[in-house]
DNA sequence: TACCACTCACTGGTCATACCAGTTCTCGAG
DNA sequence: CTCGAGAACTGGTATGACCAGTGAGTGGTA
């Protein structure tokens, strides 16, 4: 059973195979990819092809093409941008590497749960200050519609970015309406990802609700310590299980995973700092 | 004077023309682009340039062709990512409109500092937890290395998203890293919009050094509030300042803009929420 | 008259080839 | 050994052709 569409572009189908070579480090930073003539050929495309998916990872910060040179593989921990988060959980979960690591993918899960968490508080926050009623309804609605779609998880969980989207734009604050989308768009690209985000639907419609409530009585404290409170929570019991789940399932992952990482989330992106890491004495 | 390098590569230039263009509704969501063949005659450009530009355009959630139908313009609105923000802030700030809207300006300014505010809040505490020596140490030597740049405004403001690199960094956050990297390439894109962030570099210079300090104490608590507090009072000098100049300055913009932008900015952005206003009866 | 299926003139997607414009490295002149 | 001219790369753009979807107009049918 092929796990994705066969029928796509072959710019895009390049572009997520090249961006999947780079994220697995086939090309080191600071290296240059094959010239672009070898390459295509290589691939069996076009040189324009080849172009079309370049200038899609250059827009993502993972190439810098160089006039004359070359096109340069940057390091994309220090150029890439958050779209690439979806794929990099994407690799992760697939029980893959990523640069080395072989935790990633909860650490990387984690980061991105803490990520939504304090932005969530944030967001909740401003939308109770600043919400009309209007935009309360429409939330209050969309959560109904929401809970009914429980039992078929890809509806749900568009669903559930949409009811990301309407809370950010309720915030009135355009930046983080940008953001928000930036976000979604990648999550609604990855569905895989997406639904690892989801263990516990009837308990977010809960929360969900509550949200609502709160954001209606314009009590940004409460909205905020109640969202922090209740997310922490989710996250801790949804990246305890998913613990629990990795270290019995098949994928070929060691039993490295503690809750140590619930507490602080680490991933080491030492490349100025700490150079060498050839000791590690506990 | 020019106000950009004219030696630019034609795809690029083209796709920041294209985006300007979407931005100020030239060509209204929803509506298809002319034709490739079309545009790229009347651009003077090749059609390949034209579709370099435009592979552009849909990275950042501009357009989604559709083959055989043509360059759908979407809604940056719902779909644009944050890397339009740079470019949002540069035509507002040259005295346009942005989707009729002429105090778009100063509202996305707002907008924006105060992403910046609650996300550095969060960074800086996040920091004061799981910073290491090393890490503290670099970061300090880099605030005195940007203090001794203050009488060159260029280099001052890459120092100074260099220090906003680092301290993210210092979350062992991978995905804040990403962030801060998406946030900083654009402002890198957009030396002019990056000026406008820094109208008093000694003072914020004294708040990096402070903060440094309370990354160090290892007191998370103390961190956040500090970085909240001081943040905040400088944001708003900042922008009641920038109202100021801006109600003075020759740029064809009406004394529309009074403090309590400060308070609540807005951005009315009701596409979705509200199909039908034909009738509404409450 | 109303409706449906087909056709064809669009659209974007891909390709091959050629040439321009920078960069890098080699190799010979000094 | 140093250095500079040029050859041999690299990416950037242009042209023209063809493939592949889309959608509206057309014609026929019920």
């Amino acid at each position: 059973m092929p796990s994705s569409r066969d029928k796509k572009r072959a710019a895009e189908e390049t572009a997520n195979r090249l961006r999947d070579a780079i994220l697995r480090g086939v090309y080191p930073a600071g290296s240059d990819l094959p010239g672009e003539r070898e390459l295509s050929t290589r691939l069996g495309i076009s040189r324009l092809t080849l172009r079309a998916a370049l200038a899609r990872l250059e827009a993502e910060g993972l190439v810098r093409p160089v006039h004359g040179s070359g096109n340069r593989v940057l390091d994309f921990q220090d150029t890439g941008g958050v779209e690439l988060l979806g794929h990099l959980l994407a690799i992760a979960n697939s029980g893959e590497e990523v640069r080395g690591r072989k935790d990633a993918g909860l650490t990387l899960l984690a980061n991105l749960l803490e990520l939504r968490r304090f932005a969530a508080v944030e967001a909740v926050g401003f939308a109770a200050e600043r919400a009309t009623p209007e935009e309360i309804a429409t939330l209050r609605a969309h959560v109904e519609h929401q809970a009914l779609l429980l039992s078929q998880p890809e509806a749900y969980v568009r669903a559930d970015l949409h009811f990301a989207r309407l809370l950010t734009r309720m915030t009135h604050n355009f930046a983080l309406v940008l953001l928000a989308n930036t976000i979604i768009r990648v999550l609604e690209a990855q569905p895989g990802v997406a639904l690892t985000f989801f263990l516990d639907p009837p308990g977010t419609i809960t929360v969900y609700r509550r949200m609502v409530d709160l954001i209606e009585s314009h009590d940004a404290q409460a909205a905020r310590a109640f969202t922090r409170r209740l997310i922490g929570a989710f996250d801790r019991g949804l990246l305890s299980r998913l613990a629990t789940l990795t270290s019995v399932a098949p994928p070929p992952l060691p039993p490295s995973h503690d809750d140590a990482l619930l507490e602080s989330p680490h991933l080491v992106s030492q490349d100025a700092p700490l150079p060498k890491t050839t000791k590690e004495v506990p």
